[in-house]
DNA sequence: GTCTATACCCGGATAGAC
DNA sequence: GTCTATCCGGGTATAGAC
């Protein structure tokens, strides 16, 4: 009997979840279809239903089982440490590699949140644990520039920035490319920690005026 | 008469190309149907196709028209500048606002390609477009490292970490938010050339072990 | 240039046999 | 636990009137 919406834990279960976030992360959740993920695992689409609620409570559970893994890992990991940019080495170098070492369920996790019906439990379930997430880096930022060790000009800024860099290693990352992934990691946590110590000087700055203006881009939204 | 698939240049065709940016963006193409579109510029679903030959084809000629002008704009802010730290800042700095002021044509550009039916002439066109923009940073960092001014481990590596902070933009930043636009690129160009001189000393390393392993997620791909 | 009507297909999900 | 058969809604796109 299921006591979730999705039998995570038989075979089954695994195997159609390993389907559905390969077929979600290279065409997109809504491009995909309960049909395609039968096909994918030999079954009927109506065989399908006996393992997983619905298509978006497959979605959810993944969602849900990848940001509490990261959640957790990130707690372990930073156990004990106190230095802030220790902590934020630690933020950088695991966001990078878990994108790395799993790029379809962290590709499924940043990009299908839109996917989850707005206001449903689920989708606010997501965004709670992804606030979560966040603020191991909220606060390692915060110390840091509490204690003076960094001097940034924006911690919201700077965080962002980070995270951004770490999470698109899942769009490019190759195992079997040139470098290895404790290099990016490496290289990558040189660029943090770089960034939160040497501020922002004035430069001269780009004349925004020759970049286009797609007129059909909407003013508002 | 149409010489092109959709008619870029009068005005229904603006409104549906606004409004298509702004539900591929927020829904994603997929997920986004003609029924859609017609509603939000109070056509019917056979009016739409007056205008556009195809959804297919709006989405080709959307992002089509945005790499155009992104790397017309970026070869004519380059021009002239020939030291490359100069030129990496103003890669730097274009990226980000274009992506700052532009976010849904922007996310639209970077996140659906893989809409496009592979191997069609559009799909081939626009990663032809994609490489071309990216020829731009390639130089740079080459020219760069020929001279010594830039001491990277891995061209490839810091070209994909800086443009993945710049692209990150569009999922964030707003308008009215803490930062303005130009403190943004100044802090990102700062960040990028830091990046490009300060290279990775090998440091105390995170425990990768800890890290989850997603049971579901395929080996291979 | 926009409409109504429609062709035709594929989507998610369920019923009930085995 | 998986199947066949089916429901029903909605998808892209077209035909042809106005």
């Amino acid at each position: 009997m299921d006591t979730s919406l999705t039998d995570r834990d038989t075979d089954a279960g695994l195997r159609i979840r390993s389907a559905a976030v390969l077929l979600f992360a290279r065409q997109g959740y809504a491009a995909t279809s309960i049909r395609d993920l039968a096909r994918a695992v030999n079954l009927t689409n109506a065989g399908i239903y006996h393992h997983v609620s619905s298509k978006e409570a497959l979605l959810a559970d993944l969602m849900r089982a990848g940001h509490r893994g990261l959640i957790d890992a990130t707690a372990r990991l930073l156990d004990g440490v106190q230095q802030p940019s220790d902590r934020l080495a630690l933020l950088i170098a695991s966001l990078t590699a878990i994108h790395a070492r799993s790029p379809l369920t962290t590709r499924v996790m940043d990009g299908e949140l839109r996917s989850l019906t707005p206001g449903s439990t689920a989708h606010d379930e997501i965004i709670a644990l992804r606030d979560e997430y966040e603020d191991h880096w909220r606060r390692a930022l915060a110390d840091g520039a509490g204690q003076g060790v960094f001097r940034v000009a924006d911690q919201k800024l700077s965080r962002l920035a980070l995270m951004s860099m770490c999470t698109g290693t899942s769009e490019w990352y190759r195992p079997d490319g040139d470098s290895s992934l404790e290099q990016v990691c490496a290289e990558f946590v040189a660029i943090g920690l770089a960034a939160v110590r040497a501020p922002a000087r004035p430069t001269a700055s780009a004349d925004l005026s020759l970049l286009p203006d797609f007129p059909w881009e909407p003013p508002d939204a």
